[in-house]
DNA sequence: CATGAATGAGTCTTCATTCAT
DNA sequence: AATGAATGAAGACTCATTCAT
């Protein structure tokens, strides 16, 4: 009954893990539910994990570390302030939509990683919202008064974005991924006084 | 070890479960641990309720209920559109905030309720966002084009708003209550064309 | 299908845990077979023990902790150090032969015991090992050289007949409690130049 | 890991096998530890063995083989009834303590052994007792009054002596393995009431 | 010969639920 | 109402064993 070969299987159990902890959160997913999608028994689990937690470490951990690579690469090259800050919130936007489930996921199951892990993980998120933090603060730079408190509430509002993309956009459904990237780049651009690219007249533009 | 005595018992359940389901998750939450948090042994629970689903309906639709009647309270007997949407932002965040807890579950643990209930909770849910789709809509009505789309990704933002404030907000906290709210409501409003109360000339005010 | 009631039932499991542990090892032996001994299922011994090392744990210590009271209850108020020592060496092989089953358990599961139990358990036997030295250095004290090492090397003689004996003895068998009792007593004392009780001429005695 | 290559692998196997067996019990080792003392993989064990109980088997059948062939040559070629059991018991103590983790396992894990094995087992066990008893019958042949209850209850205390031995016994221990055999030898001889070798004046000896 | 992956039965333990007292 | 004991299913994990490579 041998059906997944060869090193795709450790792959393909990652992938129904994350699938599975999206769908029914961590502890409401079994490894037999978890093996039996991948089409093998429980016990094989074990030939490619060291546990249940494994999984979600992994799952996070790599999420993390793509989502921060991804903000990097973004802005790497770029001199301008506000250019910087509108590649940052495109690569936030996309990354959140594109890598809803992983993101969710990352967002929902904090609690179910063990100390260790979770401090990781959690590190790595305050990284990722410096990084936002100095965007936006070097991009509002110029202007008259935006206090510490105010940069942290924009901070979270952008957060907060990021985090509801990912909870309701889907490839298959009816807006554009383009469309919700530039239209939220362009709010909170304009949120933050500062001109949207084209400066389209419409609030949010059109898809 | 609450020891909680009387009629109060099924009070204290309902109190220890929203706890324990927020810190741990639904399914990472045993009745065991929901018992003994309220001082008495397991069987007992079903003295007072019917299940652990149970647990967790009451919950969210109590939430729910308790939702949908501030937010029509708020707005009640106001006639201007923009005052009606600022009230209603208000209670939104508000709400979301001294409620986070309760909120958060509701956006977390939707996938653990049995369809029934489910089809219940997201019927009101439902019902909340048009409420405040209609808010939006009444207010920037005298705005040139505002198309549908944008009105949904509006409502999305908001909503967005207030559950990432349930995410974070504690009343421990550094930040006043008070300025969350109005901060936010300021920034959703100009957001949308609209001004601001009295119109401070920060992007977001201060504490 | 509730066969046992009552308080009984924590006890029938320590006795089923007994002779299956005697039988079958430790770790030879599966909670189903005890709780199938009892005559419940698996997950309602947890109603009585914390976990299957609680089942070796206890046995073990209430073991040592007889054997320890009824050592020193069989010297108590006796004055005459030879007398003292006979009365020790009959219920040293008295208990051995009687508790067999919780003995042998005690001489070969040690290894299962966890660290914490396990050193309780050591402590005790080598109490109990104290005992015995103490009980032949008296009864020896007049005689001319005894070395530390004999001390030792009898003390361990006197334990391993215990343990002998409890390797083979069984009350249905075709050897009389008493006989048996008699037998290594006196020999032990006739080994330590202590003239037995009344002297029989014989080395062992008869049945 | 200690990587054993090629022929010898086999012999390490039974090796780390019956460090293992000793240490944890046959129940209580995994094949995984096994294989991981040796320092290949489990799968690999297969090559060598046919099984767990394999094993098992063949080391209790090499121990007994080994005891009975060191008895049959240590008497081999002496006449002299006493001078035999002298031989015998020198042999017997010597084997339980230079042999004494085989001893150990073979007293401990007999029950361990499918029944065919275990018949084999047992069968020699009581060859090796016969043989003591032989040597004790024809040694004390010329004695007064010697019931078979009596050979019976000697030969289980030189036995007892024997396994005791192995339980304690370590070659780094404070005790010379010489003094050991001389003193329990000597005991053993003056307990039936036979003039120990020299007749050293003191019950036991000294180091 | 060694490996890594697979199996399926088994391990201990926890769970939600029931019910006589 | 509360308890303690029972159930049976399910939980994660380990095991000895097999076998294609």
């Amino acid at each position: 009954m041998r059906r997944t070969r060869g090193p795709r299987t450790a792959e393909a159990i990652q992938e129904a893990a994350a699938e599975l902890f999206f769908r029914q959160g961590y502890a409401g997913t079994s490894l037999r539910e978890i093996a039996s999608s991948v089409g093998i028994q429980v016990g094989s689990l074990y030939n490619h994990i060291e546990g249940k937690e494994d999984l979600l470490s992994r799952l996070m951990e790599h999420t993390m570390a793509d989502l921060l690579a991804a903000m990097r690469a973004a802005v790497t090259g770029l001199e301008d302030p506000v250019q910087r800050l509108r590649a940052g919130l495109d690569c936030h936007i996309r990354f959140h939509a594109t890598r809803s489930r992983d993101v969710f996921i990352g967002n929902t199951e904090l609690r179910a990683l063990p100390p260790r892990e979770r401090r990781r993980v959690v590190a790595a998120r305050d990284e990722y919202e410096r990084l936002i933090t100095g965007l936006v603060a070097d991009a509002v730079a110029g202007q008259p008064t935006t206090t510490a408190v105010d940069l942290r509430l924009h901070t979270y509002a952008i957060v907060a974005i990021g985090t509801h993309v990912a909870t309701w956009y889907r490839p298959q459904g009816s807006m554009s991924l383009d469309h919700v990237v530039q239209s939220y780049t362009d709010a909170i651009l304009r949120q933050l006084g500062l001109t949207p690219r084209t400066a389209p007249a419409q609030p949010l533009g059109m898809p």
